[in-house]
DNA sequence: GACTTTAGTAGCTAGTCGATACTTATTAGG
DNA sequence: CCTAATAAGTATCGACTAGCTACTAAAGTC
């Protein structure tokens, strides 16, 4: 009984201090899409509960993904805090956002919708500000963490993670330098499948299996922006 | 009256709900300083206040840099919230962290010291945390946020450019690589004047002045950790 | 069996990065 | 004054990188 609606609309007390919500990204039809609640009366939302002060942060935001999604995230990672935008369904002055990845594929929990970021139904003021945040947070850390590996299932060709990565930077990719820069990383292993889709040579499956390679350490980059 | 000691000693109330912290960054003889407070009465601290929710997150904590340091910080961002640790001087179960930075040079204002970031007092465990995330924030983004140059007086050197890249980097870099890299990134005009110190060829004064350059879109990296 | 489609590879070229080695301008010291 | 020392700044070379065009390979379609 540790839902949304016993926390808040617990009696008369006023409202919770701080909310935690969470922003679960998935990719679709070659779309970012993130998670949102359509059941519940009232506007869309994306998953929140209020912050229980007594538990850890990360703590309670990997229970809400497990309890919201029915499935442990791919991966997970903090947000920030959020309390600039006014508008928010538990009233709360602060909420913490966190930032979720399921694999593409996964089936949209009862009550849920896979939403393009693109295109997203309207939210309240700060939830809309964390999806944004969230995707910002995807596309800059997708180079140090594998967002990319864990939008995709444990098995997949190199033509869709191109793809993926693709859609995390929003531009095209060159084949060739592709493969070639993922074979000098060593991230992936071929497997022993093959699948063919319709039409064309069939694509070989590999999986995520990082090794240690030398600390090969990157050059200064000036990529300043202003 | 304002200050942190109205705000949560105000008579027998609950503490706030939530803390804003601010992690001041600077530099000094070729080390990462922060701002710590060790006037009060009790432990060391950085500086807080009680979250005022009548007031924007990054309005509050501008002014509490502002505030606290006596001059506005040449830059500040955002760092998260943090709860998992549960000492802070304010009892509060959440903290709200930003990261700021002023010029090397600027004297520690009254009760505050530099404290090398390798080399801290005992600080509550929860702040400690935030300085170990602010260094990393730093480290982060220093190649698409102008901090190197922040942490510089207006006119400087390109030694001391690259003295402080290094500092954030935590390794040497190569001298000409280093210019040749700064030349193409269009980020500093140099001035008409010369600094000479000590023995050597004086050293020409630049400063930072980014043109616009066209967008070079950088290549996929695969610098994944794990 | 020719054509289309997709997977995957090869080789060329322009540019990048780091090293060594150099020139220039100043102070220190005889 | 002349030389050594020191720091700023430049030039050039070779290894490596990234992107391009063009190719081969293996499947389905007609």
């Amino acid at each position: 009984m540790r839902d949304r609606t016993s926390s808040v609309a617990r009696a008369g007390r006023s409202p919770a201090a701080a909310s935690l919500d969470l922003v679960c990204c998935s990719a679709e039809h070659r779309r970012l899409v993130v998670a949102v609640d359509v059941a519940a009366r009232g506007p869309a939302s994306i998953p929140w509960q209020a912050l229980d002060p007594s538990v850890g942060l990360d703590a309670a935001a990997a229970r809400l993904a497990r309890e919201r999604l029915g499935r442990a995230p791919a991966w997970i990672a903090a947000l920030g805090a959020f309390g600039d935008q006014r508008k928010h369904p538990s009233q709360a002055a602060l909420s913490v956002g966190y930032v979720a990845v399921v694999p593409m594929g996964t089936a949209a929990p009862v009550g849920m919708v896979w939403a393009d970021v693109t295109d997203l139904p309207a939210l309240p003021a700060r939830q809309a500000a964390m999806v944004t945040a969230a995707v910002s947070a995807l596309r800059d850390r997708m180079d140090l963490v594998p967002i990319a590996f864990r939008l995709l299932p444990s098995e997949f060709t190199l033509s869709e993670l191109q793809e993926m990565y693709e859609l995390l930077l929003g531009r095209r990719l060159h084949k060739a330098s592709f493969r070639r820069a993922l074979q000098g990383a060593y991230l992936v292993e071929p497997t022993d499948s093959w699948r063919s889709e319709g039409r064309g040579r069939p694509a070989q499956l590999f999986r995520y299996a990082p090794r240690r390679r030398r600390g090969h350490r990157r050059s200064v980059r000036f990529e300043l922006l202003t």
